[in-house]
RNA sequence: GGCGGCAUAGCCAAGUGGUAAGGCGAGGGUCUGCAAAACCCUUAUCCCCCGGUUCGAAUCCGGGUGCCGCCUCCA
């Protein structure tokens, strides 16, 4: 696999440190409100991207923290008069709801950063220790002119960013760079013991922290939204490498910013769209196709009208499911790639054209997760079997193995919904449906028209096919 | 101003040297009582602009223009 690291600027061979274990950390949201539709681009990068190193036999560590200590919380708290605590476990909480209604599992850990002060303390102390870190009066700051290729993430000079850079009034920092690893509390804030005084942790050293604690350092990949590069990530890599004297990690794998189309979203205006909102409209696979549909990289347009977009192509996907399963009705399930029968037949053609499109898709996603690509390839699938459906080939055997086979390539993505089948349908439900077939069949169309309406006020939709119907739930 | 990224059809979006994936939408056709689903056909002589390298560039180089992110604890 080639994976692009924006240290390096480049596209690398991916091999994990730990042979077949693939280690990952991806910065999760600070939970001080309900996270955006944003917030959920690395989410689903990042269990993509899992899903993707295990189909290729590798196990796979991912850490995906939650920062639940921060001013933007202490801040809500005091304006809604409660604990920062209590906003951050409820903000916790609606975040992971929020994440599991797409159905893409839970990372492996999802540390707490409160849960790990020990751990940032003793972080922080070896900093000190090491001559990368000192105490100005109740706060202790990284001293950035101790690491001498600072910048080297953000491709930043160290002088160009002083221009900018400036000392807030209670700073006692040596140079307008230097970031706080430990705050002195404040009056009413929430606050830890430590060797500095009572106080709790900066922004950025959490991050390192619960990386090292669980991963090590050099472990394979960080993750997060381009926009942490400076100054989250640079500074993670300043404390990190400060702290244990060896390259932090191995591929940075940054995702690219969503490009609102309607609404620009504004934080100050409080006009957020967030996760929960969209999902409240929108199916979750819909969603998840909007972000497989361009690479995790780029900038991407979103917006209802891309969100509409992916809901026919959620349906395209589900309707070949749901034939599919029709076909191989009453057949054992069967390995896609079952010894292939006589290649003379058109089964065993299309099989072989679908087999050659499994690898098109596993190679598109070898090359940086090109996930667009891979869905292609599904795609393409989808069109080449619904033709062979078409044109009555596809014995039920045949069938089961093309659904296996599109089965794997859907769960890779995610998409494992599109497969499913729909729901019990309610027996009142194919009772008006089978009334209606009578109506048709004593040619009372009005009336047969009149049933197909009423069922699709009540979701379902009726299908007519050779020698009956059938009924789709549509929502 | 500095750093990084993006710019491909009506829309979304792959493609980083060999002659434009895929999806949505639109138009035509098949099927159907009508639909829906599905299938077939059509929909970029061309990839922001101007130069250059090359037998050959959307793809490489130089220069522009536009948009986005970061440089102020925003994924």
């Amino acid at each position: 696999m080639r994976l692009y690291d924006s240290l390096s600027q480049e596209k690398k061979d991916f091999v994990p440190r730990d042979g077949d274990r693939v280690t990952m950390y991806f910065c999760g949201p600070t939970v001080y409100n309900y996270v955006h539709v944003g917030n959920a681009r690395p989410y689903v990068v990042s269990m993509v991207a899992k899903r993707y190193f295990e189909s290729l036999g590798y196990s796979v560590t991912l850490v995906e923290n939650i920062t639940d200590i921060d001013d933007r919380i202490i801040t809500k708290g005091i304006k809604e008069g409660r604990p920062a605590a209590d906003v951050a476990a409820e903000f916790a909480q609606a975040y992971r709801d929020d994440t599991d209604r797409l159905g893409l599992g839970r990372p492996d850990v999802e540390p707490l950063a409160t849960e790990h002060v020990q751990e940032i303390i003793d972080l922080i102390a070896t900093l000190v220790e090491r001559g990368h870190a000192y105490q100005a009066g109740p706060d202790v700051y990284f001293d950035v002119r101790s690491s001498p290729d600072y910048g080297k993430l953000s491709k930043q000079q160290v002088a160009e960013m002083r221009h900018g850079a400036r000392i807030s009034v209670g700073e006692d920092k040596k140079d307008p760079l230097d970031f706080a690893l430990w705050k002195g509390a404040k009056p009413g804030e929430p606050a830890w013991d430590s060797p500095w005084g009572s106080g709790r942790p900066g922004w950025h050293i959490e991050c390192s922290a619960m990386s090292l604690k669980y991963l090590g350092a050099g472990f394979d990949i960080h993750g997060g939204g381009r926009d942490l590069i400076f100054p989250h990530h640079e500074n993670e890599i300043a404390q990190s490498e400060g702290a244990v004297g060896a390259p932090y990690v191995r591929f940075w794998m940054h995702n690219g910013m969503l490009n609102l189309s309607e609404q620009k979203m504004s934080k100050s205006v409080g006009n957020i769209l967030t996760l929960r909102a969209t999902l409240d409209k929108h199916r979750p696979e819909a969603l998840i196709a909007v972000f497989l549909a361009s690479h995790y990289r780029s900038p991407m347009e979103f917006g209802e009208d891309v969100l509409e977009e992916a809901e026919q192509q959620v349906d395209r996907l589900k309707n070949v499911f749901g034939e599919l399963a029709d076909r191989a009705a009453g057949c054992a399930p069967a390995a896609p790639d079952a010894a292939p029968g006589d290649s003379e037949t058109p089964d065993a053609a299309l099989l072989d054209r679908l087999g050659a499109r499994r690898h098109a898709f596993m190679d598109a996603l070898a090359d940086d997760l090109n996930t667009a690509a891979a869905l292609a390839e599904i795609f393409g699938a989808a069109r080449e079997v619904n033709a062979a459906l078409a044109a009555g080939d596809l014995d039920a055997g045949t069938a089961a193995r093309v659904r296996a086979g599109m089965l794997e390539m859907v769960h890779v993505l995610g998409l494992d919904a599109v497969a499913g089948g729909d729901a019990a349908i309610p027996e009142d439900v194919v009772c008006m449906a089978e009334e209606r077939q009578e109506c048709r069949v004593a040619r009372d169309f009005a009336r047969a028209d009149e049933l197909r309406a009423a069922l699709a006020e009540r979701g379902y939709e009726v299908r007519d096919v050779p020698g009956g119907f059938k009924v789709v739930c549509t929502r």
